[in-house]
DNA sequence: ATAAAACTTGTCGTATGTGGCAAGTTGGTC
DNA sequence: GACCAACTTGCCACATACGACAAGTTTTAT
């Protein structure tokens, strides 16, 4: 995946919001039944991910997904 | 696609949006380089889009991404 | 009722999302 | 500087996003 501003700044939101509640990556990964790896590049900007993927995400994290959003 | 509860209140929401800036289908598909049938099966609950294809959205509509997602 | 516009849906092709694994890197602790 | 945990990155395999086109259905206007 390509470098877009705007999946950097995505990624920045879903690492700080992991860090709010102290999980690792791994812990958040399995906690989705996602990888290590596919975090890891989301929070990087390196990936384009689909909506439920993300809504997975704002479950595991007890946010709105629309927290990943704003602009 | 399967039918998911939560892609398909994502739909309403963007159809929603686009009558309310007035778009048929086929103008929001131009303007965003997108299709018709993309758009469609999107409203309908059938796809489960990327980030970056609805962050396209959200500008042709001149709304925030996270509009789309607000519980 | 007819016609046109808007929407839906099937299918295909290409690109890419994403889990899994393994190797490598970074950062902290002793 | 050895060790360990956390993170990054390359690669593979499979599934799926999504544009394109065509055919069909629904809606709206006259």
């Amino acid at each position: 995946m390509k470098q877009d501003e705007r999946l950097i700044r995505f990624g920045e939101r879903v690492k700080e919001l992991r860090l709010a509640k102290g999980l690792t990556q791994l812990h958040l990964a399995d906690s989705i039944g996602s990888s290590e790896s596919t975090i890891s590049r989301a929070e990087k900007g390196k990936h384009n991910p689909t909506l439920l993927w993300m809504m997975k995400l704002a479950e595991a994290l007890e946010v709105d997904a629309s927290e990943f959003l704003k602009a």
